[in-house]
DNA sequence: ATGAAAGCGCTAACAC
DNA sequence: GTGTTAGCGCTTTCAT
């Protein structure tokens, strides 16, 4: 591979200034159709291609969008589910590990499309001092991160600089006031989830899996169903019955043994913050010959693809990450275009209770 | 948004060259500790990002692939599929809507990342000289393109200045020498399916569906047919029964209706070279009270989540794209650490035939 | 319509 | 270890 040819290399073998090039390429309506086609020809003859990075330098703008996201490798969706989620080992499906973010990718894919910018798309990797969102933000015009991928002052700082729209996680009015911020109504879905165990299938002993970590998404979950027990008349306490580490199948699996395991009647229904865990406990649950719905109902939440796959197909509240993704650009691209001063755009986007086999409904999907 | 601070500003903010500044982030053991928290300390404080751009122009190299295909965007697939293919209308699913170049994205992210690569996606659009290929060419350090997604002549002139991987399409011996190249087995895939129709399930009366663009994939899949059935002793033609426009799923509904309503037997199989047509031919063959698969079967290709959800599941052959995106990305990462020679790469990944429903075999999935 | 020249913000030799 | 100095390839006034 040589060295690339550059504006100068044309402008030479074309006999005009690289000024001429640069308009060429920028402007084209700018300069005589002849002497536009020596240029180009002259292009296309040495394999001339212009630098974007030259040109974001000169130009201060890029003409991408990006965004960054955690390195949510959960070994369990990744390998598991194409392992056979169905039953049938052919089936090994690259669809049931579709991701979160991968949703998120496709909906922001889409609008950039729609607007003419491409996307930088990059996951976190422990690093130096020169973290993930520094690369990204270097490269783009502007862009998107998942909620608690990278430290709240980094983006602070950041955001200062060109438009930074936080999706999930809750508004962190403490610093971030300049940022936009899409979230789901996870508190909304949850509470109408458990309701639905309680009023329509009857289902008074509940038991609810939360989270270890630090995650406002998970506790707005929580928020909603003590909202909901409460609404029946149900007693339940300020913390979920049980707290996991990862949120993995692996830790759902266990999290279902330690709860029928307790002393005590055992719960009518298995809440669980995600899908994932709800899968796991599926599992565990058909190895102990309890079955589901019959015995205990068992609930997700985030709507993957793989809570369909299973049997039985897992009830759960489905989140708008495609459109969530798409928000996010019109939100940037907006930003990008001057609209909206400079107040802080804050949107939170419906979710849905999708009814399926593993509570006691019908057997849609 | 005031304008971003640079290297001098943080240079002079922490009493250093802009060199030290520099080292701080490409290569921090280079740099005393104590200097190195005076200058992350003013980092921090001037809100200083270093500037991809810069560092790219400077560097010549910038840490990101690349991933350039065209506008797929089947409208059937994206409204069709979740305006509810399963039935269930609350089943609207953005999975469902699962493309093709969907799976690759995921395939390139994944291997990307372990490489400590970021991703640059961007679909075709019409534009003017500067095309969409130009745009990511000149940001990323080597990018895979769809076949047929650029014209093969800009693509010749890019790939003498960086890795370019070709993803699909058949090797182009005559000006692409230098590209490498993956495909999938498209003939031997269409072959297998066929032998099943015709040794497992006594079909004879085939009718294939093709494409009336230029589509050497396309084209791999009828000569696959071609072979099978040959191979059984049944008479065909060199073309296929059908060439529709778009391979969307409106034009295999049409198909659908032109093969039933020709004069003569009505076929036992019809053999879609896509999914998309033959789902849709599935709508059209329920609508006109045709039973799948008792009085026709039929089969598609590429093994789309769609083919799944639709009942009766489509019998197809899965293109292992996620696998594709992973491979380019080695391609692309090996050639740009310099390993394996001039010489160009080209590998043929195996497809795996998917039985379901609508042949006649069980009712997996 | 076209050219000249001054950066854009950073890296990379090369000195010290 | 740290500073100096050239560029990297393009855009962009400002002239002409």
């Amino acid at each position: 591979m040589s060295t690339a040819p550059t504006v100068y290399d044309v402008a030479e073998q074309s006999g005009v200034s690289i000024a001429t090039v640069s308009r060429v390429y920028r402007n084209p309506d700018s300069v005589r159709a002849q002497t536009r086609e020596r240029v180009l020809a002259a292009a296309r003859e040495l394999g001339y291609v212009p630098s974007g990075n030259a040109r974001g330098l000169a130009s201060r703008s890029t003409g991408v969008l990006g965004l960054c996201f955690p390195d949510y490798s959960d070994p369990d969706a990744e390998s598991e589910a194409e392992a056979g989620a169905t039953g049938g080992g052919d089936e090994a499906d690259d669809d049931a590990a579709m991701l979160y973010s991968d949703q998120i990718i496709r909906g922001m894919e889409r609008a950039a499309r729609r607007h003419g910018y491409a996307l930088l798309i990059a996951a976190s990797l422990k690093g130096g001092p020169e973290s993930l969102v520094a690369k990204v933000a270097g490269r783009v015009d502007g862009f998107a991160v998942l909620a608690r991928t990278v430290p709240t002052e980094e983006l602070e700082v950041i955001s200062r600089r060109q438009p930074v729209v936080m999706l999930a996680g809750p508004r962190e009015t403490d610093h971030l006031d300049h940022l936009d911020h899409i979230e789901v109504a996870n508190a909304d879905g949850q509470r109408e989830l458990t309701r639905h165990l309680i009023e329509d299938h009857g289902l008074r002993r509940l038991a609810y899996v939360g989270s270890a970590e630090e995650s406002p998404d998970v506790e707005a979950r929580f928020r909603g169903y003590v909202e909901a027990c409460r609404a029946a008349g149900i007693e339940v306490g300020p913390e979920p019955d049980l707290r996991v580490g990862m949120m993995t199948q692996a830790e759902g699996a266990r999290a279902a043994d330690a709860l029928l395991d307790r002393a005590g009647e055992r719960p009518e229904a298995l809440l669980f913050a995600n899908d994932q865990m709800a899968v796991g406990a599926l599992h565990t649950l058909e190895r102990r010959g309890v079955r589901v719905p019959d015995d205990v109902a068992v609930t997700g939440f985030d709507g993957i693809a793989l809570s369909r796959l299973v049997r039985p197909a897992l009830t759960t509240v489905r989140q708008p990450m495609r459109r969530m993704g798409e928000e996010a650009v019109e939100l940037l691209v907006r930003r990008l275009t001057g609209a909206h001063g400079g107040d802080p755009v804050s949107m939170m986007l419906p979710v849905s209770v999708v009814r399926r086999g593993s509570c006691g409904c019908g057997v849609a999907g």
